[in-house]
DNA sequence: CCCATTGGGATTTTAT
DNA sequence: AATAAAATCCCAATGG
């Protein structure tokens, strides 16, 4: 049964890149995350940044360091290698452009990254009536973390514990917050207009 | 009591 | 090579 585990977080790697490669091409999708912004919270208490005192808001690098696009032919990925390999989906150095599959990317980018692809809805979700809201699937949150281990090129596995460690670290940098319902956190707004931007590729 | 989730100190890894 | 920032590890506390 762990088999069948591995080999599909290898082919939701493989689903991601491949998305995230026809998103760059197709541009015209507009309004998938313009329509969440604009649903303000129906929730209980869910005003974060607008009645929150914003804690050490340093914006400055968040990610400008990413390669730009210079995308183009490597999409032929072997993707015959067992997921015992480390790096199957180029993981840690190799050319990696396309901010969705590669190289140095914050734990904040790829979970907005997994948000966006609907292959991944079973594990984390946007909380539908609110901006930037999020939430883990209790069964499958594991998944996530052991497909951000992977990112990273991690030898040990990740898990959902020590990935909400650094969840809980973006608290102090006022990227993203916790929310008092289980297993769901938030975006802060810059955060999430920043991601948002970089993903239409006006980087 | 058990188990899942949350918090945070300490340490390691990665970037500048 | 040195420092800072980000991420990871690990264990304690809390909640249902």
């Amino acid at each position: 049964m762990n088999s069948y585990q591995e080999s599909q977080s290898d082919l939701e790697v493989i689903l991601e890149f491949l998305e995230e490669y026809y998103r760059q091409n197709a541009t015209e999708k507009g309004a998938s995350v313009d329509e969440r912004f604009a649903s303000l919270e129906a929730e209980s208490c869910e005003h974060r940044w607008m009645c929150y005192e914003p804690p050490i808001i340093k914006h400055e690098p968040l990610l400008a360091h990413i390669t730009p696009p210079a995308l183009g032919h490597n999409t032929a990925v072997t993707l015959s290698e067992r997921g015992s390999l480390p790096n199957f989906v180029s993981t840690t150095q190799p050319t990696k452009h396309t901010a969705g599959s590669g190289g140095k990317v914050r734990l904040f980018h790829f979970l907005f990254e997994m948000l966006e692809d609907p292959n991944m809805a079973h594990c984390v979700s946007w909380v539908p009536a609110s901006a930037g809201v999020f939430r883990f699937s209790s069964t499958n949150k594991d998944q996530v973390a052991a497909l951000w281990g992977q990112r990273k090129g991690n030898k040990r596995p990740m898990t959902y514990q020590k990935m909400s460690r650094a969840l809980r670290n973006y608290a102090r940098s006022g990227e993203i917050f916790k929310v008092k319902k289980k297993l769901t956190y938030q975006f802060s707004q810059e955060t999430l207009m920043i991601l948002q931007k970089y993903q239409r590729g006006d980087l």
